[in-house]
RNA sequence: GGACAGGUGGCCGAGUGGUUAAAGGCAGCAGACUGUAAAUCUGCCCGCGCAAGCGUACGCUGGUUCGAAUCCAGCCCUGUCCA
């Protein structure tokens, strides 16, 4: 473990974020002496990030948390392309609207994670659209092209793997990679940028951004990446059952959040911990101790912490009083909620309240015996549900999924 | 532009005229066991319907046939090689 003189790459390094770094020296000097403003880029293609992007985000948080200048680059004009980096298949292009609306909504939650503002080390949120939709083609090519060689461009693992499997790339997508780089060095001239961090799928995109400033003559810049973040059992972070784990509110309720780091593999705790929240590492080094069923102590941490920051501090709270109460067996009120009216059919109401995709879906798990009323296992699909004054009723599908019946 | 090979359910991938809602695998859901974990075993896994049944589905559009994912024609798309 080299000890660093920043705190920055101190901090990065202990929390076990750093995978590669083009020059630990000179970025350790520089981080040492000066505010450092870096960048991550984050592609618009949804109305909210994933968890798949937490730890990127978070590389921005420990950058800010150690003096430095955050930058969110988001990818409004490369996102029209697609990045073909692990992408087997290409994106659809977006309308201008669509990514508007979709940086609107993801600056949401980067507004609960960063401190923007004017200041030396506040935050800023940049769309590269701002600068990549005016470039004209033929002055591009005059500008940057002379400094790629498509020979090295096919070396790239993004290009290299669809072409291995052969699977089309297109010229658009080939051109991803250029515009990456142009933004660094765009960035660097623009906000004094120095350092581009990601995961290691960004690799080559940012040390091509280096490169083609230091010869365009530019200066030194720095790249740093994270090791690609799987989990335990080897999937990657951020997509489960009912879909992508979404960080916005609107997206994804705060308790299935809250809920998906809770149900954490006992492998992954610790670094977790490390990762996606601020606890301090020797209490980490404590909760990582644990135990058998203790380790579930250190999950409620996990999922407390991460979904303060993220959601915020109340729905946390919330989120965790209704795990507790629900899993004694009552009903706490952060618990999907459904209204049945005169009455409605048991595999509606599953239906209704998102529990299953499709009415068959739900008779199906009736039959298995995986459907319960106030605890109580239901068999028959026929059955009308009702809810009668002003009570209101459980409705469970498997240990996991419960919900309020409401008249 | 030419030759050849392809386009099947969330993904991979069988299937060359009926018994094919389509083998197998992965992913997923549920049950058992547990600690709201992992591993393991079991069941399920297009939709509507209580059900009988019906409706959709194998790139697109037509056609042949009692019957087509499977045969024919045209079109669209992808790859490899050639020009």
């Amino acid at each position: 473990m080299p000890a660093y003189r920043s705190e920055l790459l101190n901090v990065l390094d202990e929390r076990q974020y750093t995978h590669q770094i083009t020059d630990a020296e000179s970025l350790d000097l520089l981080a040492s002496q000066n505010v450092v403003p870096g960048y991550v880029g984050f592609d618009p293609t949804a109305a909210s990030l994933h968890v798949g992007s937490l730890v990127q985000i978070m590389l921005l948080r420990r950058l800010q948390q150690t003096g430095h200048k955050p930058i969110v680059v988001m990818g409004g004009g490369t996102g029209k392309i697609g990045d073909p980096s692990g992408r087997d298949e290409s994106r659809q292009m977006m309308t201008n609207e669509v990514i508007e609306g979709n940086i609107a909504s993801i600056r949401k939650v980067f507004e609960r994670i960063l401190t923007f503002g004017d200041g030396p080390a506040d935050a800023v949120m940049v769309n590269n659209d701002e600068w990549l939709s005016g470039l004209g083609y033929l002055d591009l090519l005059r500008d940057v092209g002379p400094h790629f060689t498509v020979n090295r461009m096919l070396t790239f693992d993004s290009v290299k793997t669809r072409l291995d499997r052969e699977q089309p790339l297109t010229f658009l997508e080939f051109n991803y990679m250029i515009l990456q780089a142009y933004d660094f060095r765009e960035l660097a001239q623009r906000y004094g940028c120095r350092l581009q961090m990601g995961g290691s799928d960004q690799w080559g995109n940012i040390v091509n951004g280096i490169e083609l400033t230091r010869r365009s003559g530019g200066g030194e810049l720095y790249g740093f990446t994270t090791p690609l973040l799987t989990t335990a059992d080897g999937k990657k972070m951020g997509k489960t059952a009912s879909g992508a784990v979404w960080l916005n509110e609107d997206m994804l309720p705060t308790y299935d959040f809250w809920q998906f780091w809770r149900n954490t593999d006992d492998r992954d705790v610790g670094r977790f911990l490390r990762l996606f929240t601020d606890i301090p590492l020797d209490e980490i080094a404590r909760l990582e101790r644990l135990e058998g069923a203790e380790i579930n102590d250190a999950k409620v941490a996990l999922a407390n912490a991460i979904t303060a920051m993220v959601r915020g501090e109340d729905a946390a709270s919330k989120a965790e009083a209704t795990a507790r109460e629900t899993f004694a067996g009552g009903a706490g009120d952060d618990l999907p909620t459904l209204s049945v009216g005169d009455g409605m059919s048991l595999p509606a109401a599953l239906t209704a309240i998102g529990f299953t995709a499709s009415n068959k879906e739900a008779k199906r798990k009736i039959a298995e015996g995986a459907v319960r009323l106030d605890d109580e296992v239901m068999g028959d699909p026929g059955l009308q549900v009702t809810v009668t004054g002003g009570a209101q009723r459980r409705l469970s599908l498997g240990r996991k999924k419960h919900g309020i019946l409401l008249p």
